[in-house]
DNA sequence: CGGCTTTATTGCGATTTGCGCATTACTTGG
DNA sequence: CCAAGTAATGCGCAAATCGCAATAAAGCCG
């Protein structure tokens, strides 16, 4: 026979209350039906948990005993329930998401702020990580979200194109190319490039599109993290190219951002989640603010 | 709408073995109506658990964090409906009786080896004390039943007569009636009586059986308890005027105790339970054994 | 790559459960 | 002894729930 959860809530409604009719106002039903789902109850447990004449209400010895239980299982039951619905119904929740750092720093914090105002109290975890480990993070379930850029394909995941940044050249304003408008590939042999480890996503996209056009760059100094390179390029060390996102135009002072062409290479933003995996309301409706405006 | 504690058992069990078909065969029931509890509470709570596809089952994110709570509502709720069911089918259970002192040691203890045989492992707690306390206890529901003699009655109070017995007269050996077979009210006109205090149920009850007939007793020293009235008159104080079963013949080496005839007055032994008040399966099971004999 | 196996879902009919209304039964206070 | 208040019951209806059979979908393996 099926365990009844109702007889129980029942039961503590007309002990607290004291009587059938009390409790089956705040139950929002009438009077009978407590009577009955008492009724089933004891029957079912084969012991009297209420003993009631017309006139009074009172808990049995083996009530008494049970009522605290039956207390705490109600409202665990009606306060975990109690959660989930308003996390459905107002996104409410907590939130990982996996973003490579320039876009952390560049997308991420307008969607936050909308975020945060239409959803206060929701807890955002952001994990910055390289673009391999973004998608590891969203494949392996730790992050619900990811923003990277196209790695190796894989059939749970699933990549939505966010946005494109053109690759661009980043020198001292006293350097001898800052002064361009633009500057093509061939430009910059002796450049003094930074460039970035082969290990990174960014480094063998790049690779890959420099060398299906026949174009082949040297570096002269490979660094990690992209704003390594900058930090590098502020002091004078040398030059690289990066995405243009890495430094806006004149974030930094003494610093030029200058278009390379001919070609112009552009890095895809994609946003990634796992096929087949539902989304948190409160990630939804994240993921929603993220594809709204592109 | 009505909380489903069904939904939650499903998706509990079909979590925590991987699918539908195996947690279906743990619940005896077909894995259709798994698959429909589950979609009554995903839509009830107007998220998803579970991802699933015909292959796997997983849970997502707000499933994960649902989880333990869930397992916990559900394995609370199945101790406690086990426990219940465990006390009504086995009358398992604790259980208080309060008892007046002499039947404590008389009459409770054999029926006590005979329930605690019957029903190991519960517990049983005595209240030893006045026939006013015992109708005290029973009445407020410190105990479940009462033995004790009649007193004021109580439209709430349901009263059994369990036994009677005598009053004797008990003395030393070395007493001047000692070797009598009987004694009559009339030869205790020298007896240096030590009787009860007038606040005991005991010594109201014999004062109005004796006034009835017209016999009067006086009495040269007054204690509380029966056992104190037996440990003065071994002393060698006086003598005493005592229930049968305050001592057993032969119990203690140089107490004498005699019949008391002309009339034989005897005192009621009396069960009490509260009326209208339930029984718990383990109270309900020792009233079978004390009034089976008699 | 296409059939095969496994597993969840759906359509449908039958049964059961649960509820409310109206009425009854019972207790108690005046 | 009557009146008021409260729980229980008879009855009929509505909805939930289930099981069976058929269907759909996803990976496995030859």
């Amino acid at each position: 026979m099926k365990i009844d959860f109702d007889g129980i809530q029942a039961f503590v409604a007309i002990a607290e209350l004291g009587g059938f009719s009390k409790a089956a106002e705040q139950l929002h039903v009438t009077q009978t039906a407590l009577t009955r789902r008492v009724q089933k109850l004891e029957s079912y447990l084969g012991l009297r948990l209420l003993d009631r004449t017309t006139r009074y209400v009172e808990l049995t010895v083996v009530g008494r005993e049970f009522l605290p239980q039956a207390r705490s299982i109600v409202s665990e039951m009606t306060n975990a329930v109690g959660r989930l619905k308003d996390m459905s119904r107002n996104a409410k929740g907590s939130l990982t998401i996996a973003c490579i750092p320039t876009m952390a720093s560049h997308a991420l914090p307008a969607v936050m702020r909308r975020y945060t105002a239409a959803y206060p109290g929701n807890r955002i975890r952001i994990i910055d990580a390289s673009a391999v480990e973004v998608r590891n993070a969203v494949l392996h379930g730790q992050a619900e979200l990811g923003i990277g850029i196209p790695t190796e394909r894989h059939p749970d995941l699933q990549e939505t194109q966010m946005l494109e940044e053109p690759y661009m050249f980043f020198c001292r304003e006293e350097h001898p190319l800052s002064r361009q408008k633009s500057i093509t590939w061939a430009d910059l042999r002796e450049a003094e490039l930074i460039v970035i480890s082969g290990l990174s996503a960014n480094r063998v996209f790049l690779d890959y599109q420099l060398a299906r056009r026949g174009i082949s760059i040297a570096g002269a100094y490979e660094v990690q993290h992209l704003s390594t390179a900058i930090g590098l390029v502020a002091a004078g060390v040398g030059t690289a190219i990066l995405p243009s996102s890495t430094l806006e135009d004149g974030a930094r002072p003494g610093l030029c951002r200058i278009p390379l062409i001919g070609p112009v290479i552009k890095r895809k933003i994609t946003l990634l989640r796992r096929r087949n995996a539902t989304l948190s309301p409160a990630a939804s409706a994240f993921h929603a603010l993220l594809i709204e405006r592109e």
